[in-house]
DNA sequence: CTACCATCCTGGTTGC
DNA sequence: TGCAACCAGGATGGTA
């Protein structure tokens, strides 16, 4: 589930409770994560001290002092819960896979139902040449029309599905390409390497408007996103198209019941929402 | 090289 | 109400 700005709410609930604070405990509970975790995790973390975590695209990179981070990925279900009041103590849930103590204090906690997500160590000086960083594109808050246009000028498929490859922007998901799209009014269907300069400038705005707007809001918690406070975030009430089908464009004066309202599609095996009376 | 597809997994929703 | 089919925010490895 979580796109860029689900992963960027759930970094800044971790930085007080884990930035600069010593892990005491690493408890796996499972293992058969997308990637294994393995054997050797917890004996490369417990007792470390944390020094940063970054955001990369949709990846957290926890750097320890031990010149290992750890590399930290949602897939489509993780959550995290930070329990650090009294009040509030750490109960064991369904598909709780990894339990991390500190000394803030506060126990951290990665929940993921269908396990798509990751959890490993790597050495922090070979993180970027290898991969997924090695093969990412920009991050999507730091992207520019200027990065991106290049990149899409090999690219025949569908702007909807270049913008979902990691490769080219880091940390766009299927919401907020849909949501980046029908804002820059930008049809899904047109060709990556048939935008204009002056329409993937528009677009970049849209999507740094996007984000920082998501962001600001805690992120969409559609199903299983929550901060790390165990609240939602609430920009899911703010979508323009997704999961709108049939709705009524907000922007359009046209009749819903002439346009049957925002459309669904799919493209390369994924939904898309948007306008056809905005989106050209 | 690009583009498309199936796959990993659970759980919620839809339709009969 | 019960049950089966289908769908979901992602990434990857295989094939054409």
């Amino acid at each position: 589930m979580p796109e860029l700005p689900e992963v960027e709410t759930i970094k800044r609930g971790l930085q007080p409770f884990l930035e600069q604070k010593t892990i005491q405990g690493l408890q796996v509970n499972r293992q058969d994560l997308r990637i294994p975790i393995p054997d050797n995790t917890r004996q490369m973390i417990q007792g470390q001290y944390v020094q940063f975590i970054k955001r990369h695209g949709k990846y957290l990179c926890v750097e320890l002092a031990n010149g290992q981070t750890i590399v930290w990925h949602m897939g489509m279900s993780g959550s995290v819960r930070v329990y650090h009041d009294d009040k509030e103590p750490y109960e064991p849930q369904k598909h709780d896979h990894i339990v991390m103590t500190t000394d803030a204090p506060a126990t951290i906690v990665f929940n993921d139902p269908r396990r798509f997500g990751m959890f490993y160590t790597h050495p922090t000086e070979q993180i970027q040449n290898t991969p997924p960083f090695s093969q990412m594109g920009c991050d999507a808050l730091q992207s520019t029309a200027k990065t991106l246009y290049p990149q899409l000028q090999n690219k025949k498929s569908p702007i909807k599905t270049v913008l979902l490859d990691q490769a080219i922007v880091a940390g766009l998901g299927n919401i907020y390409v849909c949501e980046a799209l029908y804002k820059a009014r930008i049809s899904p269907f047109k060709p990556a390497n048939a935008l204009s300069f002056s329409e993937v400038e528009t677009l970049s705005k849209h999507i740094d408007e996007i984000l920082a707007e998501a962001i600001q809001k805690g992120g969409s918690s559609l199903k299983d996103h929550r901060m790390t406070d165990g609240s939602m975030g609430y920009f899911q009430n703010f979508f323009g198209v997704y999961g709108k089908k049939g709705v009524a464009c907000p922007h359009c004066t046209c009749d819903p019941e002439q346009t049957g309202g925002i459309k669904q599609v799919k493209q390369a095996g994924r939904s898309t929402f948007y306008c056809s009376e905005k989106q050209k």
